[in-house]
DNA sequence: AGCTCTGTTATCTG
DNA sequence: ACAGATAACAGAGC
C-alpha cells in the first residue's frame, strides 16, 4: 500500500546504500513501468555512478545520484522497492535494478502502475522543489485548508483527499483513517463543513500522517492498534470506537470504509 | 470463474 | 468549458 508513509520507508531501504558506486542490473523494457526510461538512455546514466541521496514527496520520490543523474519513482498500486545483499536472486516483477560491490537497489511492481523516469540535472530539479506543501510541511497551513475547501466545496470528502495537489501522499487507506478519526462522513460535500469540523479535518490530516510516519515510515510497523486501519481491508469488520457493524461503498470511485454509528 | 484492490490518467458524459 | 464518472492499465488473492 504505497502512501505517504510506505513510500518514505521504502525510500529510506534505497537511501542506505548513498555512497556506493552503481552499474544496471536489470531493466526490463517491456514493463510499462519503466518504458520512460529507454534503453540507451538508462545504460549511459547508470554506469558507474555513485548513489547521493534520497527524498520523499507524497507518493513521489527522487534518488540523486553523481554526474547530474536524478531518477524518479512513482510506486503506483503495487510497486516496492528493496536492498538485497550481493547475489541475491530478482524475481518475476523485479523490473528495474542496480548493482554496487555491496549491494543491489531492487524496483518490484507486479502491476505495473509504477512509473520510473530518468531526469538529468545539475542540482535537484525545480518541478521537485515547487511541489505543493505536504501535510506535515510548515507551509501546510489552517489557511491553505480554507483556500482547498474553498476551491473544492462540492466534492465528498473522501475524493478531496485523495488529491495529490492539495494532499500529497494520502491514499486509500490514510483518507479514510483521516475522516473516522475526524468523526466525518466521506460522503459529506467539503461546503457542508462548519468551522469546527474543518478544525477537526485538520487535525486529523497531520495526527494521522504524523503517527503513520513514525510507526510505518520508521520501520514498517503496523499504526497503532486501535485505529481504523486494521478494520477497513475486508467487509464486515466492527467499529473500534463503538462496535457497531462498519460501511463500506464506493466513493469517488474508490473503495470507501468508515462507520454510520461514529461518522457523522 | 469472477470479483476485488493500495494509483493515475485519458476519455466519456451530462 | 467544466466537474464528475468511468475505463484502462496487469497481476495476485480471495
Amino acid at each position: 500500500m504505497p502512501e505517504l508513509a510506505e513510500v518514505f520507508y521504502y525510500a529510506s531501504q534505497w537511501k542506505r546504500a548513498a555512497g556506493e558506486r552503481f552499474e544496471l542490473e536489470r531493466l526490463s523494457l517491456t514493463a510499462r513501468c519503466c518504458r520512460a526510461l529507454g534503453k540507451e538512455a538508462a545504460q549511459e546514466a547508470f554506469s558507474g555512478v555513485t548513489l547521493l541521496d534520497g527524498y520523499t514527496h507524497g507518493k513521489r520520490m527522487l534518488f540523486a545520484f553523481d554526474g547530474g543523474v536524478y531518477l524518479e519513482v512513482h510506486l503506483g498500486m503495487t510497486g516496492a522497492l528493496r536492498r538485497e545483499a550481493l547475489g541475491a536472486r530478482l524475481e518475476k516483477h523485479d523490473h528495474f535494478a542496480l548493482t554496487s560491490g555491496r549491494s543491489m537497489l531492487v524496483f518490484r511492481d507486479p502491476r505495473q502502475f509504477g512509473k520510473l523516469a530518468l531526469h538529468r540535472s545539475r542540482e535537484v530539479p525545480a518541478w521537485w522543489l515547487e511541489l505543493p506543501p505536504q501535510p506535515l510541511d510548515k507551509a501546510f497551513t489552517r489557511r491553505r485548508l480554507a483556500a482547498a475547501c474553498e476551491l473544492r466545496g462540492r466534492r465528498p470528502l473522501k475524493s478531496f483527499l485523495l488529491d495529490q495537489e492539495h494532499f500529497p501522499g494520502v491514499g486509500n487507506w490514510m483518507a479514510d483513517e483521516i475522516l473516522w478519526q475526524a468523526r466525518l462522513r466521506p460522503s459529506r460535500r467539503v461546503a457542508s463543513l462548519d468551522d469546527e469540523e474543518r478544525e477537526n479535518l485538520f487535525g486529523s490530516i497531520q495526527q494521522v500522517c504524523r503517527v503513520a510516519m513514525e510507526t510505518v515510515g520508521k520501520d514498517y510497523r503496523d499504526p497503532p492498534e486501535d485505529w481504523l486501519f486494521h478494520c477497513r481491508w475486508r467487509a464486515g469488520g466492527t467499529c473500534p470506537k463503538t462496535g457497531k457493524s462498519l460501511a463500506r461503498e464506493t466513493i469517488g470511485g474508490r473503495c470507501t470504509c468508515w462507520s454510520p454509528t461514529w461518522q457523522h
